[in-house]
Order: structure tokens, then C-alpha cells, then sequence
RNA sequence: GGACCCGUAGCUCAGCUUGGACAGAGCGAAAGCCUUCUAAGCGUUGAAGUAAGCUUUAGGCCCAGGGUUCGAAUCCCUGCGGGUCCGCCA
């Protein structure tokens, strides 16, 4: 990395300094810390010494600063206050950082450093319901997650577990059977009208404990693989999984399996059985739990009174089915807050089981995301209080085509439409994660059809932007300039900001926060703008020229790595 | 009753893990910048943009109160406010 080997030089010139035994030299490198660009490159807080040598920060600083010879890189060490600044040769910095984006290209901030095998787990769409925007900031999410995990040296394994049984399922197709006003299913859109009879069938059989039974025992009935209803059910299930398919290309998902939950339901009620011989589990009202109370993690049902197998132990099943396939060193699931405790409980159970369980559990992590509310507040499939995906992604869409339109109106239609969902999707899937993982998402629809600002568009036509400069300039780019002549301050904040890129992607990945790597964007974006309004590249002397067409192609380049870990696409116009 | 998360500008949020140089963005508000088209004889009007941009201004007792520290938005405790979960949904 190119800001390393400057960040080296600092260190080993502070450690070499600072003569006192009391002070802990080994964490020289932790305290160096990058401030604002006019104090310097590097600075070094004073505050640890003065204890030791019982002098005031400042002074301690105005010693080491009359003390320290620059080195070869760094070129001037400046005491401000209570701060040793260091200040690094800029052309030297101009020039490593990139050339090494103009060598390296894509793999520019990549690393090796990953080395694990991480299984991902997420959008967790079920069958036979909506889908709304809270499954969609979940794929976002574990697919921005996936990339930069990948990106920085880990072999991912991308899976989906999916809902396609279960009492939602059930009172799904007691709808169609019973409720005559919806007729029969369109030839389009099946997921979105099978999800309108769940909702209102729902609402028909909610209180009624008669038709309540009846939609048990349907359940029943499809468990015991009664041949009508199988079919009704395979069918509307292939309709949903189709259209899930769709969704994964919107999303740029490639699954490596695709886990469901109807393979669970008998392994798991194994299981179930196999807890109870042991003594970890146990019959409570004709049903069958785990009690965690010692834990404090309360009850863990397994198995309902009417021995259906419950998520709990599907889980269980699922884990185990995992387990026997891939040898993994962490196991991620993406899922929303609200099943926190589940998952504590699940770990809990797979390490009580103890052997390959308890191993898997140690590698087990639940990625928790915050719900998606509206401003009225939380959504439910049930009631029907929700934001769409079909409806999202049609808004989103019609809107940016008429802004794509309104600028180019020579443009054909497919070019036009191309361009526009590039935009659209850019703008949700943004929007979906520069919000911090835990926090809850009040989706606004103004916020989300607002193509200015901290969105998506805005980065993606910083993009665009430097793409239509080089076509203009219609020449290949000279591959080496004078960095001497980028002595702007606007040059300079670019080149310190592109050589900040790796060390954010390694932040991204290990802490599961795209949200780095999007705020990382809007400010090179905003730099760059910022720098392009000030300065002109096309009319600038020749040499200037020169060396800044390689500056504008370098962070065109990081842009263009960074959208992709959010799987966001780069368009060249728009 | 118990557990977890959140509380930072009018609004939406960064910063908190690892305490340090004036608490940062975006939206909204106010003012301005460039280009093109438009109406009128140049200073002027209206509309638009590869300007989907840029600059400036206003806006904060970082929920409250204690504690730790040379130093707290950041760490600890208490309270208040909002959200979520707590045996047969997932």
C-alpha cells in the first residue's frame, strides 16, 4: 500500500526519538493518527509522554521537533501546540499512489489478508409473501458484504435460506382455495398476487379458531404429502422462486446454494427427538423446548403440540446440512435485529450439543441490521402496511428514465432504459446501506427519489463525469507525468484520499460495514467535483495536464472499484 | 418484570470499538457561481443542464445528571425518551 511505506518511515523516526525506557514503543504506530490536511500527513499526539518526562505536551513537542532530522520521505516535522506534525514528500506520495491504481486497476485496494473460507447467509425471502424493502436492505447488505470480504483475500460462499413451508404458506393456499373473489392467478406478477391472498386471508381466518384449524391442518396435509395440495404447492412455489431469480440480477447475487426450509422439517424433528434422548431437550405441554433460563436466554421451542418442527430446529438442521458440506472458518447470517435472541439461542444450543456443533458455533456470527420503518411506523406483511419491492423498484425506475430522457434526447430507448435502471438501483442500494448496520432505517420515498446528494447518482456521475473529460481529451492518457506540478490543495486532498483506499476497504471487511466504503465514495466524489470546479484539466498548461488527466483517470479508477463493492455499476454517460 | 439497540443542526445521519487540534456531511433555508436556450436593443427576464455540479451564510449546552481523566460526543453509573425481543410465526 502506498501510504504505508510512508507511515513506516514516521514511525521508525518517532521510535528511534523518543529515548525514555517508561514509554511503550510498540504502540507508536497506533498512535500516529492522520488529521487535517493543513497540519500535516501524520501526527503524533504528545499527551502519552508527559507524564514520563514531566514536561507539558507542547514543550515535549517543541523538543522533538527541534530533535528529529527529516528522512527521506518525510520531509518537514513541524510542533503545533501539543502535536508533532509530520509532513511526507508530496510528489513522492503523488506519484506511488498512482501509479500503483494506474498498475494494479481493478485489484487496486484489494489484499490477501482474508485467507478464511466465510459462508454468508442472507435476503431470507419467504414464498408466498411480499417482498419489501426491509428483505431489500438486507441483500444489499450481505451482497456489499460478500464483495469486500472477497476483495480482501476470503474465499465466500453465498446462501440463501428460504421460507417455502410453514403456516404463512398454508393460509397462503387456503386463500386460493377459499377465498373466491381473487380468481385465478395472473400470468404475471404471481408473487405479488399470491401475497395479496396471504394478506387477506390472514385477515379472514385471524380470530376464527375454526378456520385456524383448518389452516393447521392443511399444513398438516402438505407435510403428509397430500398429492393436490403438493402440486398447488410446487407450483406456487416455482412462481415465487422464479421471480426471487430476477431479483438476484437486480441485486448482482450469484448464490452458491440455495437452502430450504421444507428440507428441514424432517431432519429437524430428528433432532428434536435426538435432544430429548440426551436430556438437552425436554416435553413441555405437548411440545418440545430447550430451557435456557440458566443461560438467560429463556425458552427455546423446537417442536409445536401438533409435532411440526419450528424455525429453532430447522436451524439446527440447517447448520448441521452446512457443516457436512463446507469446511468453514466463520458462518455470517444476515438478519434482522428482532431474531437477536434466536440467534443467541441457536448458538447456545449447537455449542450445549457439544463436538462439530460447538465448534460451528464458536464460528457462528449474527450480522444484525436494523428494521425498515416508514414514517408511520413498522411495516407488516400481515396487515399490508408495507413498501413493495415491485412497486419500489417501478417508481424508481420510471423516475430515473425521465431524468435520463430530459438529458439526452437523442438517446434511443434501450440506452435509455439501460442507463436509468444503472441509476435507479444505484440510488436504492445507497440508500439501503449508508446507514450504520444497527440502526433502524426510516425509508423515506422523497429521500429515495432524490437523485442529489449523498445518493448513489451523485458518485456515479462523478464517474461519468471524468469519463466524458478523457473522451474529449480523445487521446490515450500518457502513462508517466510530473506529480511535482499537483500542488493544488484540491490535488492534493484527491491523492491523499485515493491513498485511503485500501486501508478503508480492510475496515469495511473487518467490521461487516459497507456504509466505510460509501462515505469513502461520497468524498472522493465531492473531492473530485470540488477540484474539477476550481481547476480545469482539458485547458490547463501541458504538463499540468498531463499529470492531472493521470490524477482524474486514478480516482476514476477507485470509484469504480468502490461502486463495485456495493455492487453498484459504473455507467461511462448518463 | 427481564434483555438488547438508539438519542449529535429544522429533518436524515457520520464520528463513539482504539478518549485528544475548532463536533462533520447530506436534505431543507438564504445568497451567489458557469454554460445553453428563451424574451427584450448590451447591464436585464424566464427555463434548463454530463451543473445530477461548485462556493458562501444561518443553524448545536453532542437527551439529562453524576463519575473516571491533564482532557469525554466517545469510557463507567443513574435517570428520561423512542424502538425491538422475551414457548409453540420466521
Amino acid at each position: 500500500m502506498a501510504e504505508d511505506s510512508f507511515k513506516e518511515e514516521v514511525v521508525a523516526i518517532l521510535v528511534k526519538s523518543i529515548s525514555n525506557k517508561e514509554f511503550d514503543k510498540s504502540k507508536v504506530s497506533e498512535l500516529i493518527e492522520v488529521p487535517q490536511q493543513e497540519f500535516g500527513d501524520y501526527a503524533f499526539p504528545c499527551f502519552v509522554l508527559a507524564r514520563i518526562y514531566k514536561k507539558s505536551p507542547q514543550e515535549i513537542a517543541n523538543d522533538l521537533a527541534d530533535k528529529i532530522k527529516p528522512g527521506k520521505k518525510v520531509t518537514k516535522v513541524q510542533a503545533t501546540g501539543p502535536y508533532l506534525n509530520f509532513f511526507v514528500d508530496k510528489e513522492e506520495v503523488a506519484e506511488s499512489t498512482v501509479a500503483d491504481i494506474l498498475n494494479k486497476k481493478e485489484a487496486y485496494g484489494s489484499s490477501k489478508n482474508g485467507k478464511k473460507t466465510v459462508m454468508v447467509e442472507f435476503f431470507h425471502a419467504n414464498t408466498h409473501k411480499a417482498v419489501h424493502i426491509g428483505h431489500i436492505r438486507n441483500i444489499c447488505l450481505g451482497e456489499s458484504i460478500s464483495r469486500t470480504l472477497e476483495f480482501t483475500g476470503n474465499k465466500v460462499v453465498r446462501v440463501n435460506y428460504q421460507g417455502d413451508i410453514g403456516p404463512h404458506v398454508a393460509k397462503c393456499l387456503w386463500g386460493m382455495i377459499n377465498i373466491k373473489k381473487f380468481g385465478k392467478p395472473p400470468s404475471a406478477n404471481r408473487l405479488r398476487w399470491l401475497a395479496d391472498v396471504y394478506v387477506n386471508a390472514n385477515k379472514t381466518i385471524e380470530g376464527n379458531e375454526k378456520l385456524e384449524a383448518e389452516v393447521k391442518q392443511l399444513l398438516l396435509k402438505i407435510y403428509n404429502k397430500d398429492k393436490e395440495l403438493n402440486k398447488l404447492w410446487n407450483e406456487t412455489r416455482q412462481w415465487c422462486l422464479d421471480e426471487f431469480e430476477e431479483m438476484y440480477k437486480d441485486f448482482g447475487v450469484k448464490y452458491k446454494e440455495l437452502y430450504f426450509e421444507s428440507g428441514m422439517e424432517f431432519p429437524a424433528r430428528d433432532i428434536s427427538k435426538q435432544l430429548l434422548k440426551k436430556g438437552i431437550a425436554k416435553e413441555s405441554d405437548g411440545a418440545v423446548i430447550i430451557d435456557l433460563k440458566s443461560h438467560k436466554l429463556g425458552i427455546f421451542v423446537l417442536v409445536t403440540q401438533d409435532g411440526t418442527a419450528l424455525y429453532s430446529s430447522k436451524d439446527i438442521a440447517l447448520a448441521q446440512k452446512k457443516m457436512s458440506k463446507y469446511s468453514l472458518d466463520k458462518s455470517i447470517h444476515v438478519v434482522g435485529k428482532e431474531q437477536e435472541l434466536h440467534f443467541k439461542q441457536l448458538f447456545k444450543t449447537l455449542e450445549i450439543m457439544g463436538g462439530k456443533e460447538k465448534e460451528f458455533a464458536g464460528k457462528s456470527y449474527h450480522l444484525i441490521y436494523g428494521l425498515v420503518m416508514l414514517p408511520t411506523g413498522k411495516m407488516s406483511s400481515r396487515s399490508g402496511s408495507v413498501v413493495f419491492y415491485d412497486e419500489l423498484k417501478d417508481e424508481l425506475l420510471s423516475l430515473a428514465t425521465a431524468e435520463v430522457k430530459k438529458r439526452h434526447k437523442d438517446w434511443n430507448q434501450k440506452q435509455v432504459d439501460e442507463t436509468a435502471k444503472k441509476i435507479a438501483f444505484a440510488a436504492l442500494k445507497l440508500g439501503m446501506i449508508y446507514r450504520d448496520n444497527e440502526k433502524q432505517l426510516v425509508f423515506d420515498w422523497e429521500q429515495a427519489m432524490n437523485f442529489e446528494g449523498e445518493t448513489g447518482p451523485y458518485i456515479q456521475y462523478a464517474h461519468a463525469r471524468i469519463c466524458s473529460i478523457l473522451e474529449k481529451y480523445g487521446k490515450k492518457v500518457a502513462t508517466t507525468a510530473d506529480f511535482s506540478l499537483l500542488k493544488e490543495k484540491e490535488e492534493q486532498l484527491l491523492i491523499r484520499l485515493l491513498s485511503q483506499f485500501p486501508a478503508t476497504v480492510e475496515a469495511a471487511a473487518s467490521n461487516y460495514k459497507p456504509l466505510l466504503i460509501a462515505r469513502y465514495l461520497l468524498d472522493l466524489s465531492q473531492a473530485f467535483n470540488n477540484f474539477y470546479h476550481q481547476h480545469p484539466i482539458l485547458k490547463a498548461e501541458e504538463d499540468v495536464k498531463k499529470a492531472r488527466l493521470l490524477l482524474i483517470t486514478a480516482v476514476k479508477q477507485v470509484l469504480k472499484n468502490g461502486l463495485n463493492l456495493l455492487a453498484i455499476e459504473a455507467p461511462e454517460k448518463m
